[in-house]
DNA sequence: TGGCATCGCGCC
DNA sequence: AAAGGGCGCGATGCCA
C-alpha cells in the first residue's frame, strides 16, 4: 500500500490520499489533524509513503515522525528524465506536472529539493499533493516499463533521502574543544582579530625572507609565481607536487603554509563556529546530488572531513562510533559488472591480492593500475601497468573500454540498475572533447554502480536497525563508508547489521560470487584505526 | 560591492 | 606523444 502525502504549509494542514501500487487513487483526499497523525498510519498501514521530496521527510522529523519506507517523486523525477536521455533537465514536481500536461515545463525552482524552510510553501498554488499523485502513478509506469533493476534504484534513491534527512537531524557527533585544541596545537592560538595564526604568520615571513625580504603572499598563486620567477624558476602552476620539485629555499615554508593555511580556512574556528553547534555537526546531505549518483552536500563541506581534523569526531559518554567502510569497492563493482571474477577471488585486500599475481608484491603499483583503468589514466607509467592487467583481465578492461568508446561516440551508458549518464554535449565530436567524454562514461559505469550498491546497503542497514529496534543511529555517509553512532552495549551487533546490510546489497545487485567485505571498526574517535 | 572564473586542495 | 573520474569550498583576481 501507499499513501501519497503533502505535508502543507508549516502552519497548515497536512493531506494524504491512499494509493494503490500502481499509483492509481484508491480512496478520498484527507485532512489531517496534524502530522503526528502520519505515525498512527505508519503504524496501522506500514505504507510506502508517497512525497514531492526529501524536505517532505524533513517536515515528519520535525514533527517527531519516523516512516520506513518512501517514494520520493523528484528524485525519481531525475531517475526517469535522465533514463530518457534527458539529464539535467527540470525534474521538480512543477515540471514533471507541466510534462504530464503536455506543456514545456518552466525551470526548476533554486534548490529543487531542498533550500530555505518556506519556499515551496510560498510558491504558487496548486494542488501539490494531486501533483504528487499524477507524477507517481506516471513514474510508476515508467518503472514498471523499465523492469526490475530500476524500481530497485527507485527504492533506494528514495530510501536515501530518508537516510540522509535522519543524519541531519541526529548530526554528527563533534567536539568542539577537541577540534579547538587541534587547531591550536597545529596553528598557535586562535587570533582574536582575525588574520593569520601565528604559525602560519610566521611561515608567510619565511616565505618572503626565503624570496630575498621582498613580501610574497604565498595565498596568491600569481605572486607565487612570479617570485620564483624572479628567482630564476619558471613553474606552471603552484600545486605542491611541481613545488616539491624546485630546488629553491622558499619550498619547504610554502609547503608548510599551504598545508596549514588550508587547514585554516577550510575546517578553522570560523568553520566550527558556523557548523558545530550543540556537539554537532549537521550538513545537509543532497541525495542524487552527483551524475553518478552519489550523494553531495551543502555546508561545511561534509563529503571532506581532513584527516585532520577527524579526532574531534567523538562518540558521546557510553557510546562508539562504529566506522565501516567498503574495502576496494570499486574494482569489486568492476569484477560483479564484467562477470571478471578472477579480479576479485575473495574477501582479502584486493590489491594486495593481485600485487602477488601481477605486480610482483608491488602494492601501490597494483592500485594505481587498477585506478588508472578505472579513471582512463595513461601518464606517469599507468599505459605499462595496463598491459598486465589487460592480458589477466581482459573481460574486465573490455568491460571499461567498451564504455569509454560508447562516450567517445556520444552514446549514454547507464550503470547496472539504470542511473543514466548525461547525453553528450555538443562538441564532443572534436578529438579531445570525446576522449574525455570516454574517460567520464569509462568511469561512470563504475563509479554510479559503486553508488548504487552503497544506497543499496544504506537502504538494507536502515531497515534492519529499524527492524531490531537498535538504538544505533547512522550519523554520517560518505560514497562507501557509513558511520553508525550506538550505545557502547550495542556497538557489536551494530557492526554485524553492516556486515549483513553489504552481503545482502551485493545480492540485491548481482547474481555473482564477488564479495563486498567491510571493514569495520568500533572506536571512540574518527581518528582511530 | 557583488558576481564570476580560476586555482588549488581536501575527500572518495 | 599525451591523454586522471567525481565533488565543495575558500582565496584571489578580474569585471561590471
Amino acid at each position: 500500500m501507499r499513501i501519497a502525502l503533502d505535508p502543507g504549509p508549516r502552519d497548515g494542514p497536512a493531506r494524504v490520499q491512499l494509493l494503490a501500487d500502481d499509483g492509481a487513487p484508491a480512496g478520498p483526499v484527507e485532512v489531517l489533524a496534524d502530522l503526528a497523525a502520519v505515525a498512527a498510519l505508519e503504524r496501522e498501514h506500514a505504507p510506502r509513503w508517497v512525497f514531492a521530496r526529501p524536505r517532505a521527510y524533513r517536515r515528519l522529523l520535525e514533527a517527531g515522525v519516523e516512516v520506513a519506507r518512501a517514494h520520493d517523486v523528484e528524485l525519481v523525477e531525475g531517475l526517469v528524465v535522465a533514463a530518457a536521455g534527458r539529464y539535467g533537465q527540470p525534474h521538480g514536481l512543477a515540471a514533471a506536472v507541466a510534462r504530464l500536461e503536455g506543456r514545456e515545463p518552466e525551470p526548476d525552482p533554486p534548490d529543487a529539493g531542498d533550500g530555505p524552510p518556506g519556499l515551496f510553501e510560498a510558491g504558487p498554488a496548486g494542488d501539490e499533493l494531486a501533483g504528487v499523485v499524477a507524477v507517481h502513478a506516471a513514474q510508476q509506469r515508467a518503472l514498471a516499463a523499465a523492469g526490475p533493476a530500476m524500481r530497485l534504484l527507485a527504492a533506494a534513491e528514495s530510501a536515501g533521502a530518508l537516510v540522509a534527512e535522519e543524519m541531519t537531524a541526529h548530526g554528527l557527533p563533534w567536539r568542539a574543544d577537541v577540534h579547538d585544541r587541534l587547531l591550536t596545537d597545529l596553528l598557535g592560538p586562535r587570533p582574536v582579530l582575525g588574520g593569520r595564526p601565528p604559525k602560519l604568520a610566521a611561515l608567510a615571513e619565511a616565505v618572503t625572507a626565503a624570496f630575498g625580504g621582498r613580501p610574497v603572499n604565498p595565498d596568491s598563486p600569481a605572486e607565487v609565481l612570479r617570485a620564483f620567477a624572479r628567482a630564476g624558476h619558471e613553474l606552471e602552476t603552484t600545486r605542491s607536487w611541481e613545488l616539491r620539485r624546485v630546488d629553491h629555499p622558499a619550498v619547504e615554508p610554502l609547503l608548510a603554509y599551504k598545508e596549514l593555511a588550508r587547514l585554516h580556512a577550510a575546517h578553522g574556528w570560523s568553520w566550527l563556529r558556523s557548523w558545530v553547534r550543540e556537539g554537532r555537526f549537521r550538513p545537509e546531505y543532497v541525495v542524487g546530488g552527483v551524475v553518478s549518483g552519489r550523494w553531495a552536500s551543502r555546508g561545511g563541506g561534509a563529503l571532506q572531513i581532513p584527516r585532520a581534523v577527524r579526532a574531534a569526531v567523538r562518540a558521546d559518554p557510553g557510546r562508539r562510533l562504529v566506522v565501516a567502510d567498503a574495502a576496494q569497492l570499486e574494482p569489486r563493482v568492476l569484477a560483479a559488472l564484467s562477470g571478471d571474477h578472477a579480479l576479485a577471488p575473495g574477501e582479502e585486500d584486493l590489491y594486495t591480492a593481485l600485487a602477488a599475481r601481477e605486480f610482483g608484491g608491488d602494492r601501490a603499483k597494483a592500485k594505481l593500475a587498477l585506478l588508472s583503468a578505472m579513471y582512463g589514466q595513461t601518464s606517469g607509467g599507468a599505459g605499462a601497468l595496463l598491459a598486465g592487467l589487460r592480458r589477466r583481465f581482459p573481460a574486465a578492461l573490455a568491460y571499461l573500454e567498451d564504455a569509454a568508446r560508447a562516450g567517445e561516440e556520444g552514446r549514454l551508458v547507464r550503470s547496472h540498475l539504470g542511473r543514466t549518464c548525461p547525453p553528450a554535449r555538443p562538441g564532443h565530436e572534436q578529438p579531445a572533447a570525446a576522449r574525455a567524454r570516454g574517460r567520464f562514461t569509462r568511469n561512470f559505469v563504475v563509479q554510479a554502480t559503486a553508488a548504487e550498491w552503497a544506497l543499496v546497503l544504506l537502504a538494507e542497514l536502515r531497515q534492519r536497525l529499524r527492524a531490531a529496534g537498535s538504538p544505533a543511529r547512522l550519523v554520517f555517509f560518505q560514497h562507501d563508508e557509513v558511520m553508525l553512532h550506538s550505545p557502547a552495549e550495542a556497538a557489536a551487533a551494530t557492526a554485524e547489521a553492516v556486515h549483513d546490510a553489504a552481503a545482502t546489497a551485493g545480492r540485491r545487485l548481482f547474481d555473482t560470487p564477488v564479495r563486498f567485505p567491510m571493514q569495520v571498526r568500533i572506536v571512540d574517535g574518527y581518528d582511530e584505526r
